[in-house]
RNA sequence: GGGCUCGUAGCUCAGCAUGGACAGAGCGAACGCCUCCUAAGCGUUAGGUCGAGGGUUCGAAUCCCUCCGGGCCCGCCA
């Protein structure tokens, strides 16, 4: 919280003394320095200075320092030194600094480093989506932690945030399923004690897929009950959708399970039967963005000319619509730029207590809250389908989607080791990973993940608490599971491919959600054996340690790394200072005794960095979706 | 062929938007630290032509260009 007003201070005070001297407006940075040694802020500006003073760097630090010199009595400040090399270094006053931070931290916990950047906006967030005929597996589950601390980043910034998920219950991935089921004699229920998604994915749908090339009759039904599907009538239709809500049940305890919880569930086949199609042609013709092609490879459809691609098919030439003809009203809806045709009824109510709702059409309520009309919209999906979002972000800025913005948020894709994929009998030689596939059956179930991490876990935590009782031992490894795969997921930059090692990722050691839980749980263990309250205004200043200046500082740190998070939408950068705070604590643990001090005013201070340090980091943790234990 | 993207230590990755001070972590390796708040921890050592080349600049891992290598996307399929 307060090194914002540090930082802030140091860029007054150097405007001022830039302003002083007379120096011309130029840009300059305040940041941290690479090395502590060079203080707590580092500016630039005397290099920035140089061409148009015509003087060397240092020399114009040397000076500007002069002026700064005089300033910064009463703040935050405590010096400001020129460096030969040219950089202005500053230090902070932490006699000022910590009883500002800490004092903050221990006196209003519960919002401790959130920032209201957002000022109430509403953004729509969309994630998760699987097709609702198979089970998640690891690569659904990167999209649902991305999405889910992406909606946490969100609230933690005062934003309003809604979720999204998109279920495509009239898509051939269903209908393949259907025909499983209704056509190639699978039966209906799954065998004892498998769950129906993972039935229905890892049996069903793959081993129809193998059906389809040794019999092509089946893909002529496959097309009869897409078709039925579509029309929404008969009793196949029925069936169709029976089947979609048994797996999309299943598919949401998976995503439960792994903390992540909705607003919405938007079916596919109530956007098709809502005529927003014909709403969303009539505003595309009207702002000119389709045409009809009179003549080419593309006679006779409707066409949008994308910016530098190839012209994209909206109408066949036998008049029905293409996928993208779904996309569109979809995009304009979560907009608010066509009028909701929707009703809405509850459908579940989920584990943090609020109430997952669904879309439907005629009876229902109108909305009882505001699910679409976000400011912006973000949609999660991978980065494949970099190139249609685009299209569909170009089309929606046209056709009057004016402030409001329509952002694909992309990401890589979670691949398998070689060892992984040895495990499915595949070499795949000197290559590096090889790519998942849902219809070959080749990927690695998002539940049998966690299952096995909390399998480890809990050899862990019952090695390390002989007196837990079985229900504390299973609720504590499940959380710790839940914190390795979504600390694993979010680690790093979204632009990278995961290489997925089921091994590798039972890791919990290092850089982990486990670590990260484990220093807080240390920290809440010297508290408890204290046996002292705390004193919110405890004497701050007797905390000089490295250790504990460089604890502070971080924990000073969290609003601005939060807000920075939701203003890149990067996850990874809150993971990785959750991790610093971690180590800073796990090093302070390793130097500062704080129990067998034996000056209580000392002790008494060290309890309250400690205690402050457990609120920096359990939110944090908070908005990653990894829950702070007490114990582990 | 065109577009997008990645390439930093043996492996996995930070740092790159807004160029600056000796390029940072984790894993793995070797060695060390529990009579002391949980060793899921901490430390030491080894390990780097920041893919290559050119350019801009006082200064480039960071910006620009070319090339090389990996991945993805380019259907009147969804």
């Amino acid at each position: 919280m307060t090194f914002r007003l540090f930082k802030d201070e140091v860029r007054r005070l150097l405007q001022q003394a830039l302003d002083d001297a007379g120096c011309p407006k130029v840009d300059f940075d305040v940041s941290e320095p690479q090395h502590k040694e060079f203080g707590d802020l580092a500016c630039n500006v005397a290099f920035q200075l140089a061409k148009p003073l015509k003087k060397a760097p240092p020399k114009i630090a040397a000076e500007l320092v002069e002026g700064l010199k005089l300033k910064i009595r009463d703040t935050l400040v405590l010096s400001a030194e020129a460096h030969p090399a040219g950089h202005i270094n500053f230090k902070a006053d932490y006699s000022r600094l910590s009883s500002a931070t800490l004092a903050r931290a221990l006196k209003s916990p519960e919002n401790y480093g959130y920032h209201d950047s957002g000022q109430g906006r509403h953004i729509v967030i969309e994630h998760t989506s699987v097709n609702p005929n198979k089970a998640l597996h690891v690569g659904h589950m990167r999209n649902v932690i991305i999405g889910d601390v992406l909606y946490r980043i969100m609230k933690a910034t005062n934003h309003r945030a809604t979720v999204l998920n998109y279920v495509d219950d009239s898509g051939l991935q269903v209908a393949d399923i259907v025909v499983g089921f209704k056509f190639a004699g699978f039966d209906v229920e799954p065998p004892k004690g498998k769950k129906f998604d993972h039935y229905c994915g890892d049996a069903v749908y793959v081993k129809i897929n193998e059906m389809y090339e040794k019999d092509p009759p089946l893909v002529e039904k496959r097309k009869l009950v897409l078709k039925e599907m579509e029309e929404g009538k008969s009793e196949l239709a029925r069936f169709a959708a029976d089947i979609t809500l048994r797996v999309l049940n299943e598919q949401l305890k998976t995503c439960w399970r792994m903390r992540a919880r909705y607003d919405l569930l938007n079916f596919e086949s109530h956007i098709v039967v809502s005529k927003l199609w014909g709403k969303a042609f009539e505003l595309l013709k009207n702002s000119k963005i389709t045409h009809f092609e009179e003549e080419g490879k593309n006679k006779g459809c409707w066409v949008i000319e994308a910016k530098d691609e190839e012209d994209k098919v909206l109408v066949r030439s036998d008049g029905t619509a293409t996928y993208i003809a779904k996309d569109i009203p979809y995009a304009a809806w979560k907009l608010g730029l066509v009028d909701d045709p929707f009703s809405y009824h509850e459908f579940v109510g989920q584990w943090d207590g609020s109430t997952l709702y669904a879309t439907m059409l005629g009876g229902g309520k109108p909305a009882s809250k505001e699910f679409n009309g976000g400011e912006r919209v973000i949609t999660i999906i991978d980065s494949r389908q970099a190139r249609l979002q685009r299209i569909i972000s170009q089309v929606l800025s046209k056709i009057g989607a004016g402030t409001r913005e329509y952002f694909h948020l992309g990401y890589e894709a979670v691949t398998l080791s070689s060892d992984t994929a040895k495990a499915f009998g595949i070499d795949i030689g000197d290559r590096q990973f090889m790519h998942m596939s849902g219809r070959k059956g080749i990927y690695v179930n998002a539940d049998y993940v966690l299952d096995t991490l909390h399998a480890k876990a809990y050899e862990e935590v019952k090695m390390r608490n002989p007196g837990f009782t079985e229900q504390q031992l299973n609720a504590t490894a499940e959380e710790v599971a839940i914190s390795a795969i979504r600390y694993n997921m979010i680690k790093q930059d979204l632009d990278k491919i995961i290489t997925f090692d089921v091994k590798e990722s039972l890791s919990l050691e290092g850089d982990t959600g486990p670590y990260l839980q484990y220093a807080y749980a240390r920290s809440q263990r010297i508290l408890e054996k204290s046996g002292q309250t705390v004193d919110n205004d405890a004497r701050f200043e007797l905390l000089t340690h490295e250790a504990e200046i460089a604890m502070i500082k971080e924990i000073a740190k969290l609003d601005l790394v939060v807000e920075d998070a939701a203003r890149s939408l990067s996850p990874k950068s809150l993971a990785r200072y959750s991790y610093i705070l971690a180590t800073t604590f796990n090093l302070f643990y390793e130097k500062v005794p704080v129990l067998k001090e034996g000056n209580a005013d000392i002790r008494m201070a060290r309890l309250a960095l400690v205690k402050a340090l457990g609120v920096a980091l359990k939110n944090a943790l908070d908005v990653l979706g990894i829950t702070a234990l007490d114990r582990m």
